[in-house]
Formats: C-alpha cells, structure tokens, sequence
DNA sequence: ACCCTAAGCGGACTGCGGTCCAGTTTTGTT
DNA sequence: AACAAAACTGGACCGCAGTCCGCTTAGGGT
C-alpha cells in the first residue's frame, strides 16, 4: 500500500514562486506531470524520504515530523528535503498526493453515485459524505498539511475539488453564483472544521454527514430538508 | 483612535493552556475582563508594545512583525512580549480587539438592522455584511492573525459570533442544525477566504455581499435568491 | 519609613523552518 | 573514453518563535 504513494510527484522539483491567476482556468485534471522524470539519484532520494516521513508519523504523530529529523531517518542531507518538496507543507502534501490523486479519480470517472452517471445532486451529495470520511481519517496529517492562510485556497488539489462542485452546481442552479457557492460549499468541509466539530465538539459523524445533505438541499433549493 | 485599543485587553496575563470545552456552551458576551488589574508597570508596557507594533505594522505591514523587533521598538525584553500576549497571534488578537469588541456591541446592542429591533433575517443580512466588509479593510492583520488550523474555531471572539448567527438562525429556521449551519455561513466570511475571492482571483466586494445575501436567502428558504 | 513577597522583567538559550553555495555525481555529447 | 554542462547534494548558516530562570521592583502590611 505504502509503495505506490512513494512513486508519485506532486510537485516541480524547485517549486517557482507561483503567481496567483486572476482568472479561473480551465480544470486541470492531473496537477502533476511536473517531474520531467527526476535523476536516478535524486528518485531514490526521494522515495527514501517519503519513507522517512511515513514511518516518523506512524511513531511521533505529524506533529514530529520535523525536516531534519526526516533528512536524518532517510540519511540525506536537510537541504535534499527541501529542493524536493519546496518545504514542510509540500512534504506533507506529498504524503497525501495518493489519496488525492484516487478521489479525483472516483468522482471524474469511477463508478455511480460519486462517478458521471448518476444524476448531479445525488453526486454531489455523495462528493460530501466522500470527502467527509476521507478528511476524518486522514485528520492529522490533514490538519499538519494546511499551509498557510494566503495559500490555502490556491493549491491545486484543492482548485480541482472545488472545480468539480462548480460545475455539478451549474447543472443544479444554473442562474446562481456557483462559485461562490462552491467555495462556500467546500468550506463546509474544510479538515479544520472537522476537527474542530468532532473533536473538540465531539459531534458524531453521522451529524456532520447529515449537515452535508441537509446544506446541499437548501442550497439547491431542493425540497428534503432534513 | 489608537488609545482605547491600547487599554483595552483581551488575554490572561499567563493563557494556561485552556483545554478546549465539549460542550458549546452560553454566550460568554465579553470575552475580556480576565485583567485582574495589572500592576503599574505591566500595564505600561503593555500599551507601549501594542503602541509599538501597531507602528512596526504601519511601517512594514503585518509581516514585518517581530516579536523581538517589537520588544526592542518598546525597549522591553524579549520574555515580557510573550509573558503579556502569550504568543503572537495573541498580539496581533489584542490588536484586532478594539474593533472585535465594537462589532459585538453592534450588534448585540446597536441600532438596526444590525442590533435587535430588526427581523432576524434582515440582522442576518447586515451581520454578513458588516463583517465582511470589516475584514477587508484590515485583511493583512486579520490574515497574520489567524492561529494554527486546530485552534481557528475555538477562539472567544470568533465564538461569540458564531453563537450570535446561530441565534439568528433559529429563529429563522426552528428545525434545522443551526449549529452547522452557523458555522457554515461563518465559513463564507473566512478571512482568508476573503483574501483569496478579493486579492487572488479579484472579485469585487460587492458581488461577494450579493453572494451573501443569496447565501442566506438558500439556506432560510427564503424567497428573492438574488 | 521599612520590609516582604508576589508579580514582573529581560535576555540567554533552544529548536525548527528555510536559504545558500561549494563540491560532487549523473548524463548527454563528441 | 573523455569531457562539460546540468542537476543534485549536504551541512553550515540565518532569523524567528517560544522557553527558562535568576534578578528587580511595585505596592500592601506594619
């Protein structure tokens, strides 16, 4: 199971300081395809490295999973780290790139309700419930992979998620701001959030589930309201 | 304009670490008065850092906020920065403070359509916009204010605001999950997701406060959605 | 006016994220 | 096989948040 994640790239290997669009593009689909295929070398590393972290959360908790003591565990030096992945957040992304890859595959092209296939609300409401129990399982390092406020909203796994509620919410409310809508509708699932309802609030999944489908009535002015 | 905020306080003077409360529990109005009067000399200080970062924010924006620098600005140590504040994101909170509190009195208080004496939904309308619009103009403090993920929700000020959207909402809507979805519109008034709309993808104000006004027409089931 | 004690103070110290660059390895070219 | 450019490496180095602890001082009690 470990393996595969250790194979995939999410990240250019020195990660240019992007400039924000102004404009909304165009999906795009597999935010990766930025490893022009890495040096042999630097490709052990990596996968060595992702390894490291791997096993560091698995004993101390993302919370321990502090660079150097990465760079130590994979024998590497500290500088490798960070030229492969930017910094912490990124590494930690990195972490997460398997999971985000698979769910973007479910609801782009898998199987009814979450895949095409099945009418739009019943897609979207099925998008919730999977990125709800998904976010719950993964929460610390979820919760450890937030970057900072500025960027939070402008990664691209996240773009493609809200991307995709875009759009199903244009077939639902055509006439509406789906934008906004979406975005707002991904705050709903934001890991923070989560943690903080059933953490620190110790409300039950079922709750939140049933929140989900509840806001994503209301907001498509849907009858069924709870 | 600046004094009032100088005296006014916002943490303990030593924040123990408060574990966070299971239970939601009541409006707990003034999150203040934890100041047990401080001793002469401390209260100097403590105007005379708030007094020097608000310069150091002037001079080089919020980043540009150090705890050192602001301590030697104040010609204080160091360890009285942190022993006052806590940490920085409570500075920079203590800064934020004046205006939290203005807000709150606003509208627990203030003349409609904010305060009471308006119908909820129309509060509710004036409430999302006047916070909105409060977070834009002080949107780098707010952005460098924000604490890590785990703690975002749990904080009094935002608290006391949630609390008050949720009141709002049942009177508006008795048989929803008033709770999530409160927490829900709170979602859409995100200063960084203010930051991001604005700054990043360049929407102009007014369409996120018709995005507002929608948002609240959905989710009471009101008529009039744009 | 003096003293005693708790509150406050300051700056040395630690740990971590992130940068830098001189040196090394890989890989394509002739 | 030899070479040169490009890519990668490692660890010294920097700045900042946050901690710690011995010293100072305010201010109530007598």
């Amino acid at each position: 199971m470990l393996y595969a994640v250790f194979m995939s790239a999410t990240l250019p290997p020195i990660p240019a300081p992007q400039e924000p669009v102004g404009e909304p593009e165009l999906l795009q689909l597999s935010a990766a395809e930025d490893e022009p295929c890495l040096r042999a070398d630097a490709a052990r590393n990596r996968a060595a490295l992702l390894e490291a972290a791997t096993r560091l959360i698995a004993e101390h908790g993302a919370a321990g999973v502090t660079m150097e003591a990465v760079a130590a565990a994979a024998k590497v030096g500290k500088g490798t780290v960070f030229r492969r992945f930017g910094d912490r957040t990124g590494l930690l992304m990195a972490l997460l790139d398997h999971s985000a890859k698979k769910l973007q595959a479910d609801f782009l092209g898998g199987p009814a309700p979450l895949g095409p296939g099945a009418p739009p609300l019943e897609r979207l409401r099925a998008f919730g419930v999977a990125v709800l129990y998904r976010t719950h399982e993964q929460l610390d390092l979820q919760l450890a992979a937030q970057p900072e406020p500025t960027r939070r909203f402008g990664l691209p796994p996240t773009r493609a998620l809200t991307m995709h509620v875009t759009v199903l919410l244009r077939q639902l409310v055509p006439d509406a701001d789906c934008e906004l809508l979406a975005r707002m509708l991904m705050g709903y699932l934001d890991p923070a959030l989560i943690h903080h309802l059933t953490k620190q609030c110790g409300m039950p999944m079922d709750r939140l589930e049933a929140g989900w489908v509840d806001l994503v009535a209301r907001v498509t002015c849907t009858p069924q309201s709870r």
